[in-house]
DNA sequence: CTTCTTGTTACTGA
DNA sequence: ATCAGTAACAAGAA
């Protein structure tokens, strides 16, 4: 499941490999992962420009793209940008392949084994496909579908943009607007955390880790949070999400990066399924409940 | 066969 | 208005 940590890191290799590369064919062989447009519109928006751009909010992925100079550009109203829009849900994935690798990858092979096997794409998940001029391709793989793309303007992009809340990495989150956003609300920690209108980019897994670095109950009333305990919330979205990214993400099980391979937060993860293990912090039984209608870990002792 | 899973939105009822 | 709870979406695992 992607979340801002899994997110950022392809952002941070994609943008290492395809900005600049001009776009030579677009194949969409699910129509379903498209949103908005037709596909005949889509494809027509995108071939022969180029990437010069790639941002991120919360969880989506904001690809800025546009004819490259001297194509057009020239003696008539600059052109303006538009930007493709990826968000990959649980299951979507965007792996890069240089024209060398034959179609054919190594990635690790799931599960907790860190063995390599070799991905051939595209395979029965991938729904759309980018090719560069220099033939490196661009596979959005996606096994359930609920990921999309979509091509928006300036103006749209805005008000898409709008609806998030602060980006927890940036100099934006302090505490004081943590203390401001959790003033008046009377919904529980968890459900909190998990609205991307209060923080962007968190999801089920480092809300249930942020609970347990802050010593609180996924299930505790923001109203009965004392000063000091919304502090530590503060401080570990922070530090969680940092060490996360620096780790390249958690792979749960379908995660991967834009070279097919896992993420490293598994082995740091304290709580998220990890029910009937023991805590590492007190020896504790960690137990599995239901809290803002999805699947919520928890040490009974260690949190409070 | 049924149940469960996740991110997000839409909806209902309080 | 605000919040909690739940269905819906797709497809696969158990």
């Amino acid at each position: 499941m992607p979340e801002l940590p899994e997110v950022e890191t392809i952002r941070r290799d994609l943008e290492k490999k395809i900005l600049g590369k001009r776009i030579f064919k677009v194949e969409v062989k699910d129509q379903r992962s498209l949103q908005g447009k037709s596909v005949a519109k889509f494809k027509k928006e995108l071939i022969g420009n180029e990437f010069i751009d790639i941002d991120r909010r919360g969880k989506l992925l904001i690809f800025k793209f546009s004819l490259p100079s001297g194509e057009g550009n020239e003696g008539c109203v600059k052109r303006a940008s538009k930007f493709l829009l990826i968000h990959l849900k649980m299951t979507g994935q965007l792996l890069y392949m240089t024209r060398d690798s034959d179609n054919m990858m190594q990635v690790t092979a799931g599960g907790h084994s860190d063995k390599k096997i070799n991905l051939k794409l595209p395979n029965s998940h991938t729904r759309i496909i980018f090719e560069f001029f220099d033939k490196s391709k661009l596979y959005f793989n996606d096994l359930r579908v609920f990921g999309y793309l979509k091509i928006v303007d300036e103006k749209k992009l805005r008000e898409i943009e709008a609806k998030f809340g602060v980006e927890p990495l940036s100099l934006g989150l302090t505490l004081g607007l943590i203390l401001g956003i959790m003033k008046n609300k009377k919904t529980n920690i968890k459900a909190f955390l998990l609205n991307q209108k209060n923080i962007a980019g968190i999801g089920n897994i480092y809300a249930d880790e942020i609970c347990f670095a802050s010593g609180i109950r996924p299930s505790r009333k923001l109203d009965s949070l004392s000063d000091e305990e919304k502090r530590r919330i503060f401080k570990n979205t922070r530090k969680i999400l940092k060490l996360a990214v620096e780790k390249r993400g958690t792979t749960f099980n379908n995660y991967r990066d834009s070279d097919g391979n896992q993420g490293n937060f598994i082995k740091y993860l304290k709580v998220f399924d990890r029910q009937g293990e023991e805590c590492k912090q007190c020896g504790g039984i960690i137990k599995k409940t239901r809290v803002a209608g999805r699947g919520t870990h928890y040490c009974p002792t260690c949190q409070r």
